[in-house]
DNA sequence: TGCACGATGAAC
DNA sequence: TTCATCGTGCAC
């Protein structure tokens, strides 16, 4: 497994989210390795998007995807839940890449589709927010051989509010997964 | 300082 | 369709 250099975040957010499919989420805690495969993912494109949280401006909330591509930006959703994200394209575009779903691959324990499920199976949580993916304790990988995945584009969940940006194809998974939240 | 409301999930 | 549950952003 290799992981992802800075240079795969620090591209077209559609493209990130897109090429996030079929790679390794993998988490490290007390020793244990947790590793999910991504299936489903959803791109926020900036402020301008008004479905991404970005679009309140830089809050305190919003600095980490104001921040570097490569970084985590894990919120707490209805108090009770946590989406991670992973930071796209360079300091100040403030554009993010929802993680929805991901295949359990080792030590995972639960349900993983959804971005609540897939946090909580993960042992992802707050004081992960602004973590680096090129850390060595929570980082995506590649696992070299690349098998053709076909792809599947959807409008955007829970973002109705957001005009005619809840109406655009910002939502990717595989095709054929068991494992997405939603069809 | 108060309050309305989620990038959700599960039950009914 | 409803509810659990709380941090965030914005109004006052």
């Amino acid at each position: 497994m290799h992981k992802l250099p800075r240079e795969f975040y620090d591209r077209d957010t559609i493209e990130v989210a897109k090429d996030l499919l079929g790679k390794y989420l993998v988490h490290v805690t007390d020793g244990r390795e947790r590793i999910g495969r991504i299936v489903e993912a959803e791109a926020y494109l900036g402020p301008h998007d008004l479905a991404a949280h970005s679009a309140k401006g830089l809050t305190p909330r919003t600095r980490v995807m104001f921040g570097p591509p490569g970084h985590a930006y894990v919120y707490l959703i209805y108090g009770m839940y946590h989406c991670m994200n992973v930071v796209t394209q360079e300091e100040g575009k403030a554009s993010a890449v929802l993680l929805r779903a991901v295949e359990p691959v080792r030590n995972i324990e639960g349900r993983t589709q959804g971005p609540g499920l897939l946090c909580k199976a993960m042992g992802i949580d707050k004081k992960l927010n602004g973590h680096d993916l090129l850390s060595d304790n929570f980082y995506i990988a590649d696992a070299g051989v690349h098998r053709k995945i076909s792809i599947v584009k959807r409008p955007r969940i829970g973002v109705d509010y957001a005009g005619h940006w809840a109406r655009r194809l910002l939502r990717f998974y595989v095709r054929g997964s068991g494992f997405i939240s939603r069809p």
